[in-house]
DNA sequence: ATGTAATGTAAACAAATGTTTACCTAACTG
DNA sequence: CAGTTAGGTAAACATTTGTTTACATTACAT
């Protein structure tokens, strides 16, 4: 792993275990670098790209968005409609690490209980098993579906009777883990 | 308010704006307190109260937990059922502050789409308006049911037609503004 | 190989920050 | 009222910590 990844997890692990940032000594001390420069030298790389902000001078003053999920768009439950898009905001689940959130569009899963509006909690991933609920590319739209194994062929399954099943090929983008709703 | 509570509340808000802790002396400014050992004094209180965990010596050395939720047990969403209890683990989600999670237990409110084993984020509240979902205690037990106004009288309705409305006494412990379920 | 840039080391420095000591003040108690 | 305690001020102190400077090393394109 690159050193400037390894300077990015570490934050974020320390965050998780302690509850504040680390000091550019602590960062040094936990990837084995000798001196602080080089430390320092990544940090400022990092928050030129935005993955992190600092404040100068401050001890401790890295700000990091290592727990929250961003909101990066809607996903249909009708109709495969619209890819991801960004959207501003932020939830945080020390939980759901390495989650993301989908807004729900449609009521194709109702029956699974996600209805329009609702937030889906989504796990990056390649694959899911038979009967997982996931997201998925189909074509240039992103939608979630059941994943079905009807005989020898993969199938997305949607929670309602009134919407047909999707024989197309598709891309797994994750699976869905959790469902946010505000009521 | 008291300084010490004042205190706690400085440290939350500034963990929520800046993401890592104030420094002491951050803190006796943010309260206007002239002396830094003022401040010392009640993060000791705090700290013994376990009410935050300090390293000492470190900067920033403050530990709290002041985005997350904890989950504090189970309500019943059929008859009311079982009061609060200290449930293990912390759910975070920095635009819910100050709530805290409820696990539903029961089915009465499945046309309000909570269903059982649901978490539902609940902001405390001594009053709730007309339709409000809400917490309620009932006598001994702790239920979640929708506040309706019928006539004069104010009943806990719940969202299931094959349960009774509730007509008996009961105070209102907050109100239900999200849902959270593992899927 | 050779020069350049990226990356790291080592050390010194200045600022931020937690800790401690001494003293003051108001509130409460007997 | 005298005495005690909680809570605060002020200042000094020691440590932690970010920054900077100077130099060494490595990688890599020319």
């Amino acid at each position: 792993m690159k050193t400037r990844d390894k300077i990015l997890k570490a934050i974020q692990d320390f965050v998780d275990d302690y509850g504040y940032p680390p000091s550019i000594r602590e960062i040094a001390k936990k990837i084995h670098l000798k001196s602080t420069k080089a430390v320092k030298v990544h940090l400022d790389n990092l928050a030129s790209e935005g993955l992190i902000e600092r404040v100068s001078g401050q001890a401790r003053g890295i700000r990091i968005k290592p727990k929250s999920m961003p909101i990066v768009g809607r996903v249909a439950a009708g109709l495969p409609e619209l890819a991801f898009e960004e959207v501003e905001g932020y939830f945080t689940i020390s939980q759901w690490r390495d989650c993301f959130l989908l807004k729900v569009k449609g009521d194709s899963m109702i029956n699974a209980h996600i209805y329009d509006g609702d937030m889906v909690v989504v796990k990056p991933a390649k694959n899911a098993m038979n009967n997982e609920i996931i997201v998925a590319n189909v074509g240039e739209e992103t939608t979630i579906k059941r994943l079905k194994k009807i005989g020898k062929e993969l199938v997305l399954k949607p929670e309602n009777d009134t919407y047909p099943i999707i024989r197309e090929a598709f891309e797994v983008i994750g699976k869905v883990i959790g469902v946010i709703r505000k009521v």
